[in-house]
DNA sequence: AACTAATTGAGGTACGTACCTCATGTCAAC
DNA sequence: GTTGACATGAGGTACGTACCTCAATTAGTT
């Protein structure tokens, strides 16, 4: 039976209040029996019965998921797996709203962080790509003492507490090192498309692609292009490569939304055989992998980002650590066996 | 703020004592009272407090995983995960017991399930080979009320309650698809080395990896060759396959145990380059990735399938549905560039 | 020594549920 | 119309923690 506050009371020869105040922070204790008790839950090995504090508590934490309102499914995905959340017993005692961002309207986006504080946020998880202004009101929410975390796409503001999401070096890694072993050919081009490269996520998987390619001299990696979300310019991308470069055997989509380049290449390949490979298992993708029109994705499961976000999140509130391996949000390769339909 | 028990109460238009006696299913209730409060549930949209009624209940879970006593790289990462589950909060006023089991003797693993009851044993995680004394005992187990969950490897008594593990048919496909993928030669052979093919695994995957390479006549796979954890036959066989079939391009390792084949590789392929695949990822499978003498390892997760095993005990034990979509243990690719060290 | 301020103890209530006892209500069989 | 079986209500205690009040003690200052 694991020890309780009784216990810890006993132990460090104080009262249940003493107790409370030390483990709560609480003033009015001297250096001498804080120590005391400290030394005495070490020696217990105590560990606050997080259920039961809750309980006690009686107080529903409240998290936000601040997600792009853009349309798109991977998107999608993680706000369907936010409900999830809320519908289970996993987030108990817990709430967890959804909190829609513009991210080409920045602006509106730190107003918006502006409003949140302790009072009304415990935590926020915000995917958002990198700009000054949004970076800007992360900090002073962290500094208003509400943890953020950066989910899928790196904040570098300096105080964001934690990154739930994949390595995107390694990602690109992993995908670049698939589009050469998948390749028949013996050379030739590969093309790289994203939404827009102001996401870090999109620059960190092209570095990451490079470092692969430049251990080799038969395959290039064209330059990155962008389709900023507009079919007709994704269709121009898709049609322009195809036509100018006969030497293309791949397409490597970079971004988490692959919709429209893999469409464009639906309409313009043909028969030609590409190497094709994106991110983000979505219906849409996985549709598209079933079909051969799409060799591998590389993933990250949003059930996992998400559970992992509350996880750190209540942690970060109660102080705790998580198990670290369980937080590592993997890397997956999908191709048409291993999904799940 | 979500119900509790007095709302129902006042919904119902019965006493606490009442409700409880509904909700935990006591005797001495009219199907007329019982109903009402059944409705009154639905309409408030009720859901038991399970952290208030944990600690209500005072009482710790104790779940058993039954795992085989051989050693092993991928079933002592098992034993690990079930500790690390112990030493976090994931398992919350619950204990998780190991349990060894000897599959050699079937009747003392039957005697050891045959002492389990719902008094020692709130439920049950099972990793064991098919036999009929097995399964038996299973089957006793369940009717005495103590859910089963067959992990790793299916059990096919009639009231098991779920499987956690991969679909080896379709591993065995991934695999297969992706000793196609990487192979840049024109054609050739593949070695397919196993531990015995007594065991379900290795035969579901290698009918899966049949299937794949029936859709194409270039490469052929060969037949299975069984090294029975014997290293002098392991490194006969792979002596003998390297000197015999100059057409030899790739090695698939159908068992969970992968040590022996790749350490006999490691000695015969001298500078020969060889697609070699493998199955589970461990210490020494990932050493393997790193170094380059494992292309890629199919893998499952066993933190996943522990905490997956947990979840499933306890919301069999509280009569609640987890996430399905959760629960799905995923099939992992692994390739040097996206795993973590 | 007297005073003030800080520290500590004692005790309470609450959270939502489980589980217990005992009293009262209802209904049917005799 | 009494008996007994059963249904229901009322009220309690407990789990481990949070948070509150108020009194008692201690330490530090003059």
């Amino acid at each position: 039976m694991k020890p309780t506050t009784k216990d810890l009371a006993r132990a460090a020869g104080v009262s249940l209040a003493t107790i409370d105040r030390v483990l709560n922070d609480r003033p009015g204790v001297t250096r001498k029996t804080k120590t005391a008790v400290e030394d005495a839950v070490r020696k217990l090995g105590y560990e606050r019965n997080q259920a039961a504090a809750a309980l006690s508590r009686n107080r529903y934490l409240r998290f936000i998921f601040a997600l792009p309102s853009a349309q798109g499914d991977f998107v999608m995905q993680i706000r369907k797996s936010v409900n999830e959340i809320e519908s289970n017993g996993f987030g108990s005692m817990s709430r967890y709203d959804l909190l829609n961002i513009d991210e080409t309207k920045p602006h509106d986006v730190a107003t918006a962080l502006s409003k949140l504080s302790k009072a009304n946020c415990d935590g926020l998880a915000i995917m958002a790509i990198e700009h000054p202004e949004i970076r800007d009101a992360i900090t002073r929410l962290t500094e208003r003492g509400v943890p953020v975390i950066s989910l899928v796409s790196y904040q570098s503001a300096a105080n964001v507490s934690a990154f739930v999401g994949i390595p995107n070096l390694q990602a690109g890694q992993t995908a670049g090192q698939l589009m050469l072993r998948f390749q028949k050919n013996k050379s030739g081009s590969i093309a790289a498309i994203t939404t827009t490269i102001s996401s870090n996520d999109s620059v960190e998987r092209r570095r990451g692609a490079d470092l692969v390619f430049s251990n080799q001299k038969t395959f290039q990696l064209l330059p990155t292009t962008e389709h900023f979300n507009d079919p007709h310019r994704a269709d121009d991308i898709v049609r322009k490569l195809i036509k100018t470069r006969p030497d293309l055997c791949g397409i490597y989509i970079l971004g988490s939304e692959a919709r429209l380049p893999l469409e464009a290449m639906n309409r313009y390949a043909n028969d030609k055989k590409f190497v094709v490979i994106a991110h983000e298992l979505t219906e849409f993708t996985k549709t598209q992998l079933a079909d051969g029109h799409l060799d591998a994705v590389i993933s990250q499961n949003t059930g996992h980002l998400v559970r992992s976000c509350v996880r750190r999140l209540k942690a970060m509130y109660e102080g705790t650590t998580p198990i670290s391996s369980q937080e590592q949000v993997r890397i997956e390769i999908l191709i048409k066996e291993n999904t799940y339909y």
